[in-house]
DNA sequence: TTGAAAGCGCTAACAT
DNA sequence: ATGTTAGCGCTTTCAA
């Protein structure tokens, strides 16, 4: 309403205009007791307090992130929380920002890339940065996203420096993986490969051309698979048929998947076929027999996206990627060859 | 500033208001440009919309929030994000939720019940509504939420109906997974107790304490554990010294950590050992043997958790609990004593 | 159809 | 130490 009142106030409950009234006092000086700093008379203090409980009053934190222009909250976009690998960096990334007084709201896009620049666009909106998890989107819609949402980092996908980056290096963990199943004396490998739009599958892919590069007498071969358990429990036929003796999948979800249907087929893991993951995701330790798989520390890792992205919303960004390099978890499921 | 200009302007990018300056028209028709409805000539419309493209504007979704007194957009709070079974249920949820128009944000307490009701409070406090899952609060302190966060629904506690509240009957699911274990000729069975305070818990040992009642030859032994992979892993030695032919893990986690460590121990499942979980999380299916457990149609549940958030959100809450009576999946797990 | 202005609930500068 | 007031960016009533 322009004019005496404006249109119907939407309001819900109490705000900090009937805790000033029914205290007696001006909403500034309720706003100093909830925020303590500034000096407030201990009387009214308490009166004000004693109000505030009666009423069971809590600030809008709309309002608040409006009028401070920050909300202390951060969002995650994540493209499959059903993965265990996310929730574990996304729990180092929690730990670390609550440390700093963040608090961290996060969205799943459920692998579809149509939905990651609006769920990041909306969510910028309500918080003061986004990180986002391996977005399964082309380079393109990233890098025309990434000035929209800024203050942002990303998780395993580069950014041409336009915004902060952590990397596992899936190049040099798959290299290291190969010869591992080289050194058993494997010469005949089968990978079952992840999204073909992924970086962290290109970068397998990548590391793999590698390998054959230089070992002449060792047969790769790729075959088209998938990040989930069905995927990996479906390949079987195909890994069959490729008379491979060892089979590194795409990620630890895939190779227990694919575990589960060897089981079941009668192939002895690892006396007929040796299998590995990538990731060591928690149940990776307790699977039978328990799953050789690339080690990084995860929660680590999301400690560090959530510096990078401190960084970036502050004074000095740091543009060079961060990356980790996996280590090897030789456990139970690939063996020597007699 | 009191005076002519207040205090220094917190602000981030693009407003309306520079979207009217440069568009040459006032803020009223930028916003009307922006949310259709209104009638608004072409000519400024396009003229709006060049230049909100040139800008890259996206409107402040705090100021709309406040403004409009809704955000669309509502809260979860989960205790685990790493339990693929609340990922199955969130899902459902959030699809139900994208079809009415709503956008879901996520937070993860991480197990910490002392996190849980400023979690949710604060989520509140941002969105229209919250749900919360499988909270671990105590009863007393849940009751006293309720109120604050308002519309709001609670999966898997029951509420006293100040609040919506969806269950799963775990009561009804354990009874009919002990009589299978019974029907296969087991009578010693552990049963791996999860979280002493958590309902999930006490509903599973009240149906246990029943058929005990019922059957008077079977003995069901209680193993304190947990509701993790490590907790499944570490209740061997006791449920070895149970003599037990057939174990109730709390959940599939469990089981399945269990699972590794009798592999390990080279105990053989089910030869020596039945072993029962409970949701069938995606992985039972894979895990080898296969998985005896529980299915509840977790999509399902997480679309009617929705139905009933949206009902608290309007006009008639639904507050009778609505509960879901999960069904047996026997699978590789168990089998009949010889 | 368009613009002016009030108001959503809060914070912080300024004045007292 | 406390109150007054402008303003955060948006929506919507009211007047033109």
């Amino acid at each position: 309403m322009a004019g005496k009142r404006a249109r119907t106030a939407p309001t819900r409950g109490t705000t900090i205009t009937d805790i000033a009234r029914a205290a007696g006092v001006s909403k500034a000086t309720v706003s100093r007791v909830l925020n303590g700093g500034a000096t407030v008379n201990e009387e009214m203090a308490k009166r004000v307090r004693v109000v505030i409980d009666e009423l069971g009053y809590t600030p809008s934190q709309t309002a608040r992130s409006l009028s401070l222009g920050v909300s202390r909250t951060v969002g995650v976009v994540v493209p499959d929380l059903g993965n265990p690998m996310f929730h574990q960096v996304l729990h180092g990334f929690n730990r670390a920002a609550a440390r700093d007084g963040y608090r961290v709201v996060v969205a799943d896009s459920f692998e579809d890339p149509e939905n990651e620049a609006e769920l990041a666009r909306d969510l910028r909106d309500r918080t003061d940065a986004v990180a986002l998890f391996a977005p399964r989107m082309t380079r393109e819609n990233l890098l025309a996203l990434l000035p929209r949402v800024a203050p942002v980092t990303v998780f395993n996908r580069t950014t041409g420096k336009n915004a902060g980056s952590v990397l596992i290096d899936y190049h040099a963990g798959v290299i290291e993986l190969a010869r591992h199943l080289i050194d058993l004396g494997h010469r005949r490998i089968a990978f079952l490969a992840g999204p073909s739009d992924a970086r962290s599958n290109w970068e397998r892919e990548r590391g793999l051309a590698e390998v054959r590069e230089a070992e002449g007498d060792v047969e790769i071969n790729d075959i088209a698979c998938g990040y989930s358990f069905e995927d990996g429990y479906r390949a079987w036929p195909a890994v069959g048929a490729s008379a491979a003796t060892a089979v590194i999948a795409y990620n630890d979800v895939v190779a227990l998947g694919l575990l589960g249907r060897l089981a079941e087929e009668g192939v002895s893991v690892p006396g007929d076929l040796s299998v590995t993951g990538f990731d060591d995701i928690p149940f990776a330790r307790y699977s039978s027999p328990s799953l050789t798989t690339m080690t990084a520390s995860l929660e680590d890792i999301g400690r560090q996206i959530w510096t990078v992205l401190r960084a970036e919303m502050t004074d000095s960004p740091i543009r060079d990627p961060l990356t980790f390099t996996p280590a090897l978890s030789a456990r139970g499921s690939t063996r020597m060859l007699p």
